[in-house]
DNA sequence: TGTACATCAGTGAACGCGCGTTCACTGATGTAC
DNA sequence: TGTACATCAGTGAACGCGCGTTCACTGATGTAC
């Protein structure tokens, strides 16, 4: 398991990608583990081969490495879903909807551990504007763009985006406390396609 | 804090009445400290009064006294959800629905440790026959109630109920990642009303 | 009725564990004069 | 060019903590004869 070869430091200066190892070493334990409780400082450090007491001099204390680790993983989310978004021709309005929530049912599929952490450790001070809103807000602008191409919803482009949204959480956050399953992602991918008719007519 | 009355042992042959006192201190740890994490067999001892090792008496390990746990909590679930639609006039079936799954978004609300524990702790040994699955199928009926009474359903009753469900549990899933907020009740109580009537029509 | 023993409810003290964090340190690489 | 010193990357060992669990025990209450 542990990595018997010794560690080169790096050299002066470059002090700084030990912080990105550690990150990277965060991340990946936290995809084999799922859960926020499984990553732990000593954990890490053993993952990255260096001494707990290393990360002190990268990360303030725990919290901080987890907030570093939300921080990238929104990003990574934020992409993808805007990727999902591009992929579709311009005028497949709906199809970009569904892209960009599949996208996100995707990633929590993908990476339980790091989607329990993003929902469950959001910032406490940015109750309305954390990451999660940037998110959600994409979908209603999805939303409204099919409003103006002639899509009727049956609640406003906000509401159905939220709901959309909450759906999809719930669905993705019940597969997650079950085991895997075979066929599991695509259910849950139908699941939020459904979701997209339900909130549309 | 603890209990500085000394604890009186249980008479002869009443030895069981430790078990119920320990089931209910580990309830109200949970509800206090909202998180499997901080129940723990020592602070479950500490809330009762008794030394760590008595416990053992009366559950095998710790996962026992959790399953114990979730076992009651599921009662109490049903229970409340069976009276709330058994406090509706018999023929207001899509009230009944309603009132069901407001039953069960209140529980969620007011128990979120509780909740948290039977939704991620669920028996592995049960994929698709534990008791979430009961609630669920109450929910089916009562959907199933409605068609019969004229009621129109945009899907089946089965998927109907299940996506209500799913959506509520996501509603309440983010409620609980959230700070409490006034009006939050109200909030997810109208957006389980507003699924039910997304899936009708 | 007395007494030896079984059974019961519950305990005290210890075990080994992994955790987050701190602190004084080591040794290599750069810089000032 | 040499040398004293500052800065850097990273460490080893310890701290106190709370955890789940075990084990031999205590003392009260019942039962057999």
């Amino acid at each position: 398991m542990a990595d018997t070869t010794q560690r080169v430091r790096n050299p002066w200066g470059q002090g700084e990608r030990l912080r990105l190892e550690i990150l990277a070493a965060a991340a990946r334990l936290l995809s084999e583990l799922d859960g926020e409780q499984g990553l732990t400082i000593r954990g890490v450090a053993r993952a990255v081969g260096i001494a707990p007491a290393s990360i002190y001099q990268h990360f303030a204390d725990k919290a901080a490495l987890v907030k570093g680790l939300i921080e990238y993983d929104y990003e990574l989310l934020s992409a993808a879903m805007a990727e999902a978004d591009a992929s579709c021709p311009e005028d497949a309005v709906l199809d970009r909807v569904r892209a960009q929530i599949r996208a996100y049912c995707q990633f929590a599929l993908d990476s339980p551990g790091h989607y329990r952490l993003m929902i469950n450790n959001r910032p406490v001070t940015m109750p309305r504007s954390g990451p999660l809103v940037g998110i959600v807000h994409e979908v209603i602008m999805a939303f409204e763009r099919c409003e103006r191409a002639g899509v009727r919803l049956r609640v406003s482009a906000r509401k159905a985006a939220i709901t959309v949204f909450v759906a999809a959480h719930g669905r993705v956050a019940l597969s997650h406390a079950s085991e895997r399953e075979p066929g599991q992602t695509e259910a849950v991918l139908d699941f939020a396609d459904e979701m997209v008719w339900l909130v549309t007519e």
